[in-house]
DNA sequence: TCCATGGTTCGATGGTAATCGAAGCGTTCT
DNA sequence: AGAACGCTTCGATTACCATCGAACCATGGA
């Protein structure tokens, strides 16, 4: 009987599905009104607006006002990182959609995940950073390798400056499609920034895939794959 | 809007209570049987055998039958992942979780955890054990310290049969109430067992509250604080 | 000042699920 | 074989909470 801190509650939260469609409409990073997130989770607005309450209550959402509309966002990384994580478990356990429609390929291959790249791309990328030295894995802490900086450098990604802030650079992220590693933290954010920087990819309003052009995806994997 | 996996459902299992005390007490990787978990819980064998079911239905236990026990256990490392994420969420939460009731607080002072003695009685005998050598700590695994056998011999208690077991003579368990160790493993058995034996304390039925006799109060206190 | 629009609060309703006692199986021990 | 034990199933009760309509508050514009 260790009773710590209270899951149950933060769990109970995630356990309704308008509050759960709300989070995982967030999941991209963005913030959405109160009445977009009510159509998103198809509730009345009345009720989303409890909802909303409610989250923000368990500080798993902040709210930002702005004139007469309330945009609310994810509350930060650890919010994001618990709901792949029940993503993980849900994707393994649920009735398995015997089906993956056509919007559930384009997620497979590459989406975004809070602030950084998910999906295939984003695994393959991984383990070549591994393969390579670039990065190095323990359990489930990362860090540069030794051949990190140069790599990230002659890329026009300068890392000298991402080890600052209390975030931490690199973060090992379990993907829910595949049952591997992507790389989250402010590094993969840097390289989520530059893929849509660089136009190689762009991001379709109101969901999480992340389309790569043509010409983006050769770039992409001349750059980071290859 | 109902894209990607069921997280509600997957969400909603972990947002029980009692479920969650069930999980819990499962994330040290070990198997437990129904009514252990039920008295884990806190909730009646028919109740946790219903929420037993769910998250069996949820793939999120395995279960090993074992002659007329059924050995029930996390179903991997993404359920653990899942439930750490969780917790990290919770504990950064804030803990605002002061609730303490009138009958909260005979249960602070002593009260069972599945087999032994919990409360601030059992936090203070575990100090005390530790301060004079009777036991040894070494980050969450306890063993029996040079002063140890003796010790218990004197009290009645016979050291040399309990570590035979698989199951581990000596564990430090949180405690709740307060934020410190207390005894658990067959010691912390023989130890309750002998309080009950001795006739110091009485359980009541269909609680976990150990209840002391005044001069039951004073006996244990010379016997183990003094 | 008076509307229009985005959000929240209130009150009543309904559905869902947690809970326990009692009874039913299956296994082990004597 | 029979008793004891571990666990599950069944049925009825109860408490909670999601939901929505309507009223209410706040902001922005005319």
């Amino acid at each position: 009987m260790k009773e710590g801190p209270d899951i149950a509650r933060i769990a109970s939260l995630v356990g309704d599905p308008a509050r759960a469609n709300m989070l995982t409409a967030l999941m991209d990073g963005g913030a959405l009104t109160a009445s977009e997130l009510a159509l998103e989770a198809g509730v009345s607005l009345p009720t989303a607006s409890s909802h909303l309450a409610k989250l923000m209550d368990g500080r798993l959402l902040t709210v930002a006002s702005q004139g007469r509309h309330r945009y609310y966002a994810l509350a930060g990384t650890e919010v994001a990182a618990m709901i792949e994580a029940i993503s993980g478990v849900a994707a393994h356990s649920g009735p398995q959609r015997a089906r993956p429609g056509p919007r559930d390929k384009s997620m497979r291959e590459a989406r975004v995940c809070y602030d950084h790249l998910a999906g295939d791309h984003a695994v393959a990328m991984f383990d070549r950073f591994v393969a390579e030295e670039i990065i190095v894995q323990n359990d489930d802490t990362v860090r540069l390798g030794p051949a990190g900086a140069g790599f990230f450098a002659a890329r026009g990604i300068d890392t000298s400056g991402l080890g600052a802030a209390r975030r931490p650079m690199c973060r090992a992220c379990l993907d829910w499609s595949v049952r591997r590693a992507h790389l989250a933290g402010s590094l993969g954010t840097a390289i989520l920034d530059k893929i849509i920087a660089e136009k190689w990819a762009r991001r379709p309003a109101g969901s999480r895939v992340v389309e790569f052009t043509p010409p983006g995806k050769r770039a992409f994997e001349k750059a980071f794959l290859a």
